[in-house]
DNA sequence: TTGAAAGCGCTAACAC
DNA sequence: GTGTTAGCGCTTTCAA
């Protein structure tokens, strides 16, 4: 059943040219008339002719594959961003392996690791922690080119981020403006060492001369719906009791939101509620969420950009970049 | 900056063994005397061999690759499939690579002449269109293993996937069963020719005695919660009016719900809502919602394992299978 | 117990 | 214009 797959030598012997003629002319090299270019096409089309790839990549040291590695694939915004990169990456004539970590060091360190024995072009990660970097510099270090989706500009890597110390500062600013003082923040990436939406609303308290206690963070121990609806409870349960509480991911806004429903707590009246994201979701959801809006395609597509770059200029000696997108506030009825 | 990969070269030559020597020995050879293997072995770890798996790959005529297709990767069943058959084949040893198609027969057609031209091993595929299957099963007969994950029965692939018609069936009979005589569907896939939900849905009516017209067909185009939301208000309107509605995903569902609520329709007083998939969601929503279990993880690991089988005995003749996974009812709040 | 040589399918340098 | 040859890094006969 299984034919065996038509390689250049198949093309070659029927068409009566030798193996190169044949490499070149599927190439569109310049030095063939064009006479021989389209007869070879013509034969390669009717055999339904496929190129090695992994033939191709051994000898060109490139496999036009990227590595793509996540961390919860479940959250939308990262599924948003997954899609988009594969999309833009499929474009660059790019394909993309993925490998999700579940926030579990060990499974980044095991997926960085295939990706480097598979000699994928790039990496583009979701880093797990963001103290726990150094891993990911070494290979990087090792001449990899290697692209952070998240802000670790303390560590040697290169990054496309949206800003989430701003957009924690602007939701929190936002509460503080509708005239809240004691706020609840849901966090669960904050033990992962992901603390910049927590500094970045301490700061928006500060700022406004509000003590930065005032700020009670919850680890929902997730970042879904239904971590958000388990939390909702602990958040109010804080003394002095929040008047707001930011989520920050829109699912676990979701969920605080159903929570609220479901015992009678009014929105935005006794607690309002910022997520974070803008995803679909949050604009249809029961109560139509004040949010921020995490610009994936925008990120994504300078992601893929640079690393890009990074590929193509691999020799250059180049100094680390850092681009931060500035996320806005979009706000609607639950603040 | 990048240095140059170690190879086994470099290995033989610090070791004074030769390449097919260290070959052996990080491949565990028996007829290598252990002490070799060890000395090798710390070599090769001192100078953090990794293995040029595109080398390896040519050789062996494996990759040890797989690429998925998807349609539209938002949908959280399809991203928890993903994610499941990731973790299974990583476990097995294979790496994947992904391609959303979105449900456009040209992108499937791309991705998969893609992933053949990266010779990978095997395909699980969530076809776009069920009465457009030929391209892949020329692809299969082209002796490339495929599995699909939804039931293209009527064409020549070996499926797994969880049995739909049965599950529309369960929750019509549900809602029937509740009292409810005229039943809208929402249902963004029948278009593509993914039927069997409507056809069970339609089953349910006959078998109880009512006529099939009852079953008020509308296409929300699309899956989301936002378009289960814009698609409400149109359920609502048919004439007669219906007392409950089957949102054939669970996010179709959840923005159905939010429509209610939004404008004053009590659920399931007024309106009956059924989802489809038991995501997290449905069951932290507003309204915790009834649904069917889209039993993602069991698909998955059966697909991965018959993939596997697929691949291994890649020259047995066999006869194409099919497995269909029963789907249970959950009933909560919505009915 | 170990090594030499061929070859996977392709590309590129160099002939002719 | 087109063909010959070597080689990418690995595995696998086959010898020694």
């Amino acid at each position: 059943m299984a034919k065996p797959r038509v390689r250049l030598k198949e093309i070659a012997e029927s068409t009566g040219y030798s193996v190169n003629t044949v490499s070149l002319a599927l190439r569109g090299s310049p030095r063939l008339p064009e006479e021989t270019r389209a007869l070879i096409l013509k034969e390669a089309e009717r055999q339904n002719y496929l190129p090695n790839h992994i033939a191709r990549s051994l000898k060109n040291q490139a496999t036009h594959t990227i590595g793509l590695v996540l961390t919860d694939i479940m959250n939308p915004t990262i599924t948003l961003a997954a899609r988009t990169i594969e999309q833009q990456l499929a474009n660059a004539g790019y394909g993309v392996m993925f490998a999700a970590s579940d926030n579990v060091l060990a499974n980044e360190v095991k997926a960085l690791s295939r990706f480097q024995s598979y000699q994928v072009d790039g990496i583009i990660i979701y880093p797990t922690n963001r103290n726990e970097t150094d891993h990911i510099a070494a290979i990087h270090d090792s001449g990899m080119p290697i692209l952070a989706l998240a802000d670790v500009s303390k560590g040697k890597l290169n990054v496309v981020a949206v800003d989430d110390r701003m957009g924690a500062y602007k939701a929190v600013e936002h509460l503080i403006s509708k005239g809240h003082k004691q706020i609840a923040i849901l966090d669960g990436a904050y033990s992962l060492g992901h603390s910049d939406k927590v500094e970045g609303a301490q700061k928006a308290l500060s700022d406004a001369g509000l003590p930065v206690e005032n700020l009670r963070i919850i680890n929902p121990l997730g970042s879904s719906a239904a971590h958000g609806f388990r939390a909702a409870q602990k958040a109010l349960e804080q003394s002095p009791r929040p008047t707001a509480l930011f989520a920050t991911t829109d699912s676990l806004g979701i969920g605080v939101l159903n929570w609220c429903i479901n015992n009678g707590v009014n929105v935005p009246g006794d607690l309002a509620v910022v997520g974070y994201d803008n995803t679909e979701a949050s604009e249809y959801c029961s109560i139509p969420l004040t949010t921020i809006n995490y610009a994936a395609d925008k990120v994504s597509s300078y992601a893929v950009a640079r690393l890009i770059d990074m590929i193509e200029q691999r020799d250059v000696i180049e100094d680390k970049i850092i681009t931060l997108i500035e996320p806005d506030l979009v706000v609607r009825s639950s603040t």
